[in-house]
Order: structure tokens, then sequence, then C-alpha cells
DNA sequence: TAGATTGTTAATCGATTAACAATC
DNA sequence: TAGATTGTTAATCGATTAACAATC
């Protein structure tokens, strides 16, 4: 067996995702056929992107035809490793915690809340919804006594970097962060940034870019080059 | 004044605000000054990617010393056009929305929730947190009225683009999405993905990597190239 | 067979970074 | 002046996409 050296793009795992949860969408629509012209359409790709994607990991379309739907989903499941429900720890009760284990999206995606720590004394201990609080110092033992793969961040900034390593301490591989903080992780150990401000912040720099190149203003003594700037945006 | 042709990369854009938003949280502790190298370190970059990122602006910084903190901050401040407050519309009251408009990060950054609209007919009328719920049917006039500059999805993924679309009508250039549904919107709207689940699904995936990794697995008799695969995600 | 659509190549396009002259 | 660090160039690296042969 040859080993593969092809390096694949991050940003194609994350158009993978983008493909999956669209077709699982429709899945129950009875459609069973679907061509990379028509996927790349709905998920705002170029459709050679999505053939290239695919063929990273194999063939799974049919010349002249297009793509069945419940066998790519079932291959993009394998791909992503979605074939079994993973466990997640949340830390921190603010409004954004107490939104993320009240919200049904992420059991329908496949995750499931399994524990919640909070730095607030007087929360642990206590019952907020179907879970009982625990304190930081309880997590390690916690979390491999659960089997929990993913660490949730949902704390104030200050405080952060502090739970990120308590995670690695733990032995978790996988950080979704709420804060706006950047993380200093070893390297085995993966980080995504749900950081809304960020988000934000570059949908500003867009507006405003378009209010600098209506007035024709100029910046620092240079002559912005704002309308030559690319804001294909595709990442989350 | 000469016509800057340089594209500037949407990956430099996201940095900023990083860079940005760091110094802001270090300011009131009274360094005044930072090297390229401090910086990068701080936010997971190069420093040389640092140095390339500010210099399509312009000369931020003083050789053999680095940058002064204030002026730099304000600099970014002016660049990417966060020196006023940008008023927003939230659509949706469920649990994310809720969260959203009680959580203060968006007002520490800058952002401010001005209106905010139900697809439930129970909660239009009704007083939640500071807020009086609109109906969708209201939502061009409110934004107008009110000089709403970008508009928040927080609904079900069935309604999705249904909120889009009536952004779009009332003039919106700029939409923060919480849904996991791709938007289509005109060329001059600008859309952020705050998609919980594709963050999960790629630590999924570089888990799973792992997994297979160490049992040496094959996939569709095709040998992965797991040990290649690079995932240096910096985008939230 | 004719029409359609995949899988893949190769060219293009874009982003990152090492290296160093400029200069404080 | 010696040491430090920026700003910028040019090379490298990586990702996107047009085009088309393969093939259903």
């Amino acid at each position: 067996m040859q080993l593969n050296e092809t390096k694949i793009p991050q940003a194609t795992i994350l158009r993978l995702s983008i493909y999956y949860r669209y077709l699982q969408s429709i899945i129950s629509q009875g459609i069973d056929v679907v061509s990379s012209n028509e996927l790349a359409q709905q998920t705002n790709v170029n459709p050679a992107q999505l053939r290239k994607d695919l063929s990273y990991f194999g063939k799974f379309g049919v010349r002249g035809v297009g793509y069945d739907i419940p066998k790519l989903l079932n291959n993009l499941k394998n791909i992503l490793g979605l074939n079994k429900e993973r466990k997640m720890a949340l830390v921190g009760l603010g409004h954004i915690g107490l939104a993320l284990i009240q919200d049904k999206c992420f059991e329908r995606g496949g995750y499931k809340f399994d524990v919640v720590f909070d730095l607030e004394e007087n929360n642990v201990g206590k019952n907020i919804e179907i879970f009982q609080v625990y304190s930081l110092d309880e997590l390690s033992e916690a979390i491999n006594e659960k089997g929990i793969e993913f660490g949730v961040i949902a704390v104030e900034n200050e405080m952060a970097q502090n739970v990120a390593d308590a995670f690695v301490k733990a032995g978790l591989k996988g950080i979704l962060n709420f804060s706006s903080v950047r993380l200093n992780v070893p390297d085995d150990v993966h980080v995504r940034y749900a950081d809304f401000t960020v988000l934000l912040d570059t949908l500003t720099f867009s507006i405003s870019k378009r209010e600098f190149a209506e007035k024709e203003i100029s910046f620092k003594g240079l002559s912005m080059p704002y309308s030559r700037i690319s804001t294909a945006w595709g990442v989350a």
C-alpha cells in the first residue's frame, strides 16, 4: 500500500463539513442524486473546488450522472469521523455557556455536553438544566471517567488560558474556544475559535471600506486600495 | 495621489482584529511598547506576517524600538473602522439569541443591539430584557429608522434565508449568521458565519485522523495521508 | 451514440515567510 | 558606534479553478 503524500488543505475539511451538513438538511426531501454544480451552488463554492475536495479522499460520483446523496453522506460521515457521538465538557455558565447547553443544535449535529464546570463557587454542586455543576478541581477526573473528547471554553477572557491548561492537562486534544484569547497549547491539541467580535470586526472593515471608498478618503497619506480588496470569506 | 493596487488578504483583516483586541486587553497593564516578535507570539502568528499585515496600511513602528501600543491601537481602530459604535438588529430569540443580547462582550467590543425581532407571534410586542420585540414585517422600517448597520441571524436553519432576504431588502450590508445555512445574498452584502457545528466537525476530523493514523486504517483502498495534513487553523 | 458530468491535470492566483537592508 | 527591530523584497509554499479526457 502506497503512502499518499498529498497534503489536504484545512479549508477542504471545513467545506467537507459544509457539504455534509447541507446534504443532511435536504435528505428528507427525497432527492437522491446531486451534481457538483448543484451542490457547489448551494454551498457557495466553485464546482471544481468541490470535486477536488472530494478527490482527496476517493471517487464518490458517477460520471455523467452525479453523486448519490445517501452514499455521499455516508462517505463524508466516515471521512470527518462523524460516525459516533462525541462527548464534550463545558466550562463557564454565563449567558453563552447556558445557551450552549440548552441549544439543540449540538445534539442534532452529533455532539453532546456530558459535564459542565463553573468557576463561580456559588454554582458548583448545584443542578443547572440536567447537569450537576462541578468545580475546576474535579475536571481531570470527570473528563477521563466519562470519556470526554472535546472541551468548550465559555468563560471570561481573563480565565480562558487557565481553562485551556486544565483541558490539556486532562488529556483533551480538541478545544472550542468562545473567548477572544488566542490560546497557547501543545501542537497536538487542536483549537477552534468561535469569537464573534473578530467576525464583527471584519464586517466593520468591509462596511467602512465602502464608506471610505465613497468619500475617497486617504489613509496616512496612502490612498487605500479599497476597491481591490477581496472579501470572499467562506469561513465561520 | 497614486492608486495603490495591492490586494489585501482577507486573513490580514482577521489578524488585524486579533492584534487590536489583544492590545486592548493589555493596555491597562502600562506596557507602552511592543515588538513584532512579542505581539506575534501572543497572537499565534509569524512575526514577518504581522509586519506584512501592518505594511498594507502604513508604517506604524520605529526601527530598533518596536510599536508604541496606544498609537498602534489608534491606527488599528481607524483601519478597521472601530471608531464609532455599530448598531445591530437581532432576529431570533431562542437560547442563542437571548444569550447574545444579554452578553456584555458585544458592548465591550463597540457593538450594540438596537432592535430585536422574533418569528414567534407570542413574543412579538412583549418586552424581553431591555428590548421591545418586533415582528419581521416591521424590520425594514425599524432598521432604517434607527440607523442599524448589521443584522444578526439567530433563527432555525429553515428560516435563515428568509431573514437574510429581509435584511438585504432593508438595505443592510453586513450579516452575522449563527445558523448553518450558507446564505445567498448580493455581492455587496457581506456575511460572516458563526457556525459552531462546522467548527466542531473540523475538530472531529483532526481527532479521528489521529485515531486512524494510530491504527493505520486505510480508507476506500486508499492509504490516508493523515500524517501530512496541516491543521494550523487560525480562523474563528 | 449523444449528452452529461466526473476526476484530474496544469496553470493561475494568492498568502506566507526567510532574509536583509534601512534606520532608530 | 553597537544592538535591535522595522519595513520590504523575493522566494516559497499552498489553494483555487479552468479545461478537458475519461466514462457513465
